[in-house]
Order: C-alpha cells, then structure tokens, then sequence
DNA sequence: CTGGATCCTAAACGATACTG
DNA sequence: CAGTATCGTTTAGGATCCAG
C-alpha cells in the first residue's frame, strides 16, 4: 500500500488531497478521538456520561475533542432547553462508518495484548 | 462498544490489561506508526526507502518509531553485514495483521475526505 | 547508510477559575 | 451541567553533531 491517500484523479489538486488526507489522519490516529468514538458506538451519551466513561480524559480535552469531531461531521450534538442544560451526542451515519474502523483497532489490540507484552520483555531482556 | 479494551477474565489483573491496551492504543494511534506500518505493506524497505516514502517524517521519528515497532514484534530488522550498512525494515506475521486495521483506516480516509471537507466548511461557515 | 545523543522550540495537555 | 479561558508544565518533535 502507498502512502499517498488522495484522489488522484487527472485534473485533481494530488497536493491538496494529500495534505488533507495526512490532517484527517492526524485528527483519527489521536487516543482521545478513538475513545470517544468508541464509547458513543454504544448510542447516545451525555456529555458527563462521556467524562466518567473515558478514564483519565480531562474536561478540556473531551470538550475539544467532542467540538473536532462536530465540526468533522462525525458526532452530532443536541441540545436541551433545559437548566441545568443537557447535552448529547451521537455518531452521525459517517461516524458509525468510522466505528467499524474504530472496532478494528480495539480488536485487533485486545486480540494482540498478549503478544506483544511477550514481545516488549523479550526485547528489553535482550539488551541487558 | 465499551471503553474497556482488556481480557477481564476471572482472575486476571483487569487494571494492568486495561492499562497496558491503553499502551497499545497510544501506541498504534499515531500518525507515524500508522505511515511505517502503510508503507511496509508494500514489502520490505531499506531504512533509506522509508525515509523518502513518508512524507515529512525525520530522521528521529522514524528511528524511534521504527524501534518501538521492532519492540512490539511488528517488525523485524535485518541488518546486512556489509560497508556501508543496510538495514531492510519487514512486517511480522502479526505485523500483517494490524496491516489490514491500517488499511481500513486509510480506505475510511480517502471515501470521507470530500465528506469531511465539506463538513468542516459547513461548520466553519455557521460560525460567522 | 544507519542510528544514537543532545539541545531547544512549539505544541499538547492538565489544573484551575469563571460563566450561562 | 456544559462550556470557555488562562496559566504552567510536560512532551513531542525537528535540527544538528557524532559514530560504526
């Protein structure tokens, strides 16, 4: 497989699509982003349900992660009119796409958890 | 799906499995690693091939990213004892496997670019 | 050619305080 | 409850120099 991503159709901008391909990438290959997507493939959740279901996220990193994903298209928000204000979010019909994906990688890691712990000491008792 | 990623079996240890598949996750969710493991798809590559396949990575980067792979198992190194030295770079047999989780992501990639795109103009233009 | 070590800057992140 | 803003720290990462 290459590493060029982009479209690279005859009158296509190839440079373009590759920057934005690499900055798609970016904002996919991020722990937090992988979490939350994760968590909302369970259905709809609330704001603070997302805080105590993703161990050690910060406020401030859900938040902005939460915000980058709406602005991708890939959660939607709602909110409630009420007070205190109540806020959920969904995966849109692309982020249940993306979940799959997301699924992959959360498999394939609990599938090879193992393996590679067996690897890291086998690693590290070789160099001593 | 759960945040949760660890084997919970019976007696296991399910906050070192959990802490440990956190490890794993941070350790695939980055651009780099995903970039080496794509371009190893192709076959085996010379440290120098790599270098010039992925765009914009550096010297460190890819030594250390490189290291970490050869680390976990997902990566085996062969060094040719000859003058200059040549080290080629190939995936492992679990290496592959992750292979494919690195592909669906860059397939995901390219059929939701124009979506993407269009999303985060939608959403930049509300904000007027 | 491959790769380790070091320095240094820019970005990511957490903690905290404040608002509707 | 959900969200913004600021501050201070930590970390990632690039540039560079040296070595086998």
């Amino acid at each position: 497989m290459s590493t060029q991503v982009g479209t690279a159709d005859a009158h296509g901008d190839v440079t373009h699509a590759n920057s934005v391909a690499r900055e798609v990438i970016d904002r996919i290959a991020d722990r937090w982003v992988l979490l939350v997507i994760s968590a909302l493939g369970d259905g709809t959740l609330r704001y603070s349900q997302l805080r105590t279901r993703i161990d050690g996220i910060s406020h401030k990193m859900l938040t902005r992660t939460l915000r980058n994903l709406e602005r991708d298209g890939l959660i939607a928000r709602h909110v409630h009119p009420t007070s205190p204000p109540q806020v959920d979010y969904t995966l849109t019909p692309p982020g249940r796409t993306l979940l799959r994906t997301v699924s992959g990688i959360c498999h394939w890691t609990r599938d090879h958890l193992d393996h590679i712990e067996t690897a890291r000491r086998a690693y590290d008792a070789k160099l001593s």
